[in-house]
DNA sequence: CATAAATAGTTGTTTATACAACTGTTGAGT
DNA sequence: ACTCAACAGTTGTATAAACAACTATTTATG
């Protein structure tokens, strides 16, 4: 029966909205749960990956450290701190910018690509996860929440 | 755009569900901002008010302390010390089950409701967060990402 | 050119999270 | 009744998140 029986709660929602928040909430931890536990045998968060995939994308171009915050799911993170606990595991390399020597340009290293080809494999596995819906409807719900948050 | 926008992704995803991934993970961070917001004039976190909601769910009734892990939204976080928080301001008191003295049962104050009364006033804000989509949309969101958690 | 404002990151501090080890209590099996 | 396993919470500790204050550099303005 869904989200209910999940949280264990015996009456309705209200509405369908209030049902919604809860069950984003919800999905979404549960989501971050199994990315966890995908990353532990590599050694990094969620949070680290995310930044490696940013690197990635923009490789073999610098990405600032601003661009990074801009970019990463949780805006909240300190993105200084995350950047040099990748840093000390060898993943990428950072250089102050000599145009502008307030701004710090970072590169992901041939390291950090391994990892990421590491990990690469391991998306069969989250295909699993999701096999259970249909693409149209992994359309629909990108379709959705897109709307919910314009 | 969608969340290509959001997270200045120059490239498209590899796939819907690649997508999917990313944009649940930061539509709940979008939301779970607000609602830190949202609460931060009444001085609790959105796990110490999920809390109170459950409490408030079996009132009279208590909750024992493993019931409301259980039925957290983030199975993680430790009910002992949010418990401990909430008994501090106030919002609810605690007991050792005189029956089975291992356990502790947890009841909200008429403090607690008094804080849900007002924070049940901001569910006005939040639906206007969600005119965006449609009511059928908002079902048919539940109804996948239910069925993706199956 | 001197000063102020804006930009880009960093650091400090408080609070929260994750996970494991621990204490106390009860129930089951002999 | 005695032992051991299971149960219900608690506490310790290491790591991370949240938020503000801070440093250094560049750009704009009089």
């Amino acid at each position: 029966m869904g989200i209910e029986e999940d949280i264990r709660q015996q009456k309705k929602f209200v509405n369908e909205y209030e049902k919604l928040i809860v069950n984003l909430m919800f999905t979404s931890s549960w989501l971050d749960g199994m990315r966890i536990q995908n990353l532990k045998p590599f050694g990094i968060s969620p949070q680290q990956y995310n930044v490696l995939r940013i690197l990635r994308g923009a490789f073999p171009e610098p990405v600032r450290l601003a661009d990074i915050t801009d970019r990463m799911i949780d805006k909240n993170s300190n993105a200084t701190r995350l950047v040099e606990k990748l840093r000390q595991k060898g993943f990428l390399k950072r250089e102050i910018c000599k145009q502008n020597r307030r701004q710090v340009d970072i590169w992901i290293t041939p390291k950090g690509l391994e990892l990421l080809t590491e990990t690469d494999k391991l998306s069969g596995e989250w295909l699993k996860v999701f096999k259970t819906i249909q693409k149209t409807e992994a359309q629909e719900l990108n379709r959705i929440l897109d709307k919910l948050r314009s």
